[in-house]
DNA sequence: CACCAAACCGGACCTTGGTCCGCTTGATAG
DNA sequence: CTATCAAGCGGACCAAGGTCCGGTTTGGTG
């Protein structure tokens, strides 16, 4: 019953005309250079629209929202993640039990949180998490594993719930009010989903492409 | 190893000068009222001030935030669920093995949500929800109850994530957006916490959907 | 090239959560 | 009763995300 599904690549609309087109990049490279430099949380729609040359009407044309061009920001590292998930080496790639490519799972997770809560901390601002691609994706992903390792369970609610689990604003708590080590978190992370999903025995059934 | 602890109280600061305290019960209907009227997604601070008759300043002033003020509504809830957990009757309170009180506590919970999640939305708005008083509660109960089931867990870890299954984010895209119907939210939440912590002594299996 | 409609641009403008600060008032001391 | 002054008050003000719309550009067409 595994279901072949194609990400949602974002594609970027070629009947798009030669000034808009321009400014997104505009906007895009602004925008990354001033998150790094001053910190996403420091730094405003109209900074970015000045920095970029361009009119905030224009910005948020392009973007929609502070949310949404957070996401745009991360994408290429999105779809790296994604890639890996998908057609990469196991154990985050098919080829290893649903329990291992869980824990995986989790732990790239994490490290990209590490690497970018800022910014994914805007991009899940609002209720713009669920509505968000890659969310779409990551659910995919753990329902798929998670009916693979445990056919009788509630994979769709379990996979959401395991993902609020990996939220940007829990991990930002946990690692900095709590001040838990990034390698806690990991442990934490393979012992919850151990004790939800036993060990594969044998073989591996299918390698979901 | 179950630690005494007072549930922090808000005790109503008997120092408060007479204005004060009017300014807060003046504030505190006015919003209860809009917010139930209008929805509390359509009611702005300037609604409750100029609906309450007070300055915008004393608004803040009393409250701090709008998840405050959020808060403050929902206290008395609150208090009243606390006062269950921690003195009430099993399974919710003290005298069920630790599994059934966990499973209560998520179902005592999603039935709160229910609701009011408008208001438990604005109120864990923001980065508030870790900081809020219940939360810490919360933390506690599950915290403790985790570590009773299963000593060698890493009950705080599991504690916060399982709550995170909990947030009115997730519930309100869980029921509105992916139309779980409640009784299926309450069955995985039994199934998941079945999962993470063994039955205490002779035992019903998960009655899973 | 001349023309046109659609797409696009930009910045003025709106809303809303939150802050500031000069004025007012309640409680207490004398 | 009066003096005193911290606590409280209120509304002008600010920042920032997001919307609107009149003017402009682009790219195709005759």
């Amino acid at each position: 019953m595994d279901t072949v599904f194609e990400l949602p690549v974002i594609e970027p609309d070629p009947t798009e005309r030669a000034d808009a087109a321009r400014n997104r990049q505009r906007i895009l490279c602004a925008a990354q250079r001033l998150f790094e430099e001053r910190g996403v949380s420091c730094v405003s729609m109209d900074d970015v629209a000045r920095a970029a040359s361009v009119g905030k009407g224009t910005l948020f044309r392009r973007f929609g929202s502070r949310a949404a061009l957070a996401r745009a920001v991360l994408s290429e590292r999105e779809r790296q993640f994604q890639e890996a998930i998908i057609r990469g080496e196991p154990p985050l790639g098919p080829g290893a039990c649903p329990q291992e490519r869980l824990i995986a799972f989790g732990r790239g997770v994490i490290d990209m949180l590490d690497g970018h809560v800022e910014l994914l901390l805007a991009a899940e601002d609002g209720g713009a998490r669920f509505a968000s691609a890659p969310y779409a994706v990551y659910r995919l992903h753990m329902t798929l594993l998670l009916r693979e390792a445990e056919p009788a369970c509630d994979a769709e609610f379990l996979a959401e719930t395991l993902l609020a689990a990996l939220g940007a604003d829990l991990f930002v708590y946990l690692r900095d009010a709590r001040e838990m080590p990034l390698e806690r978190l990991k442990t934490g992370w393979a012992e919850l989903v151990g004790r939800l999903v036993p060990v594969a025995v044998a073989a591996p059934a299918i390698a979901a492409l």
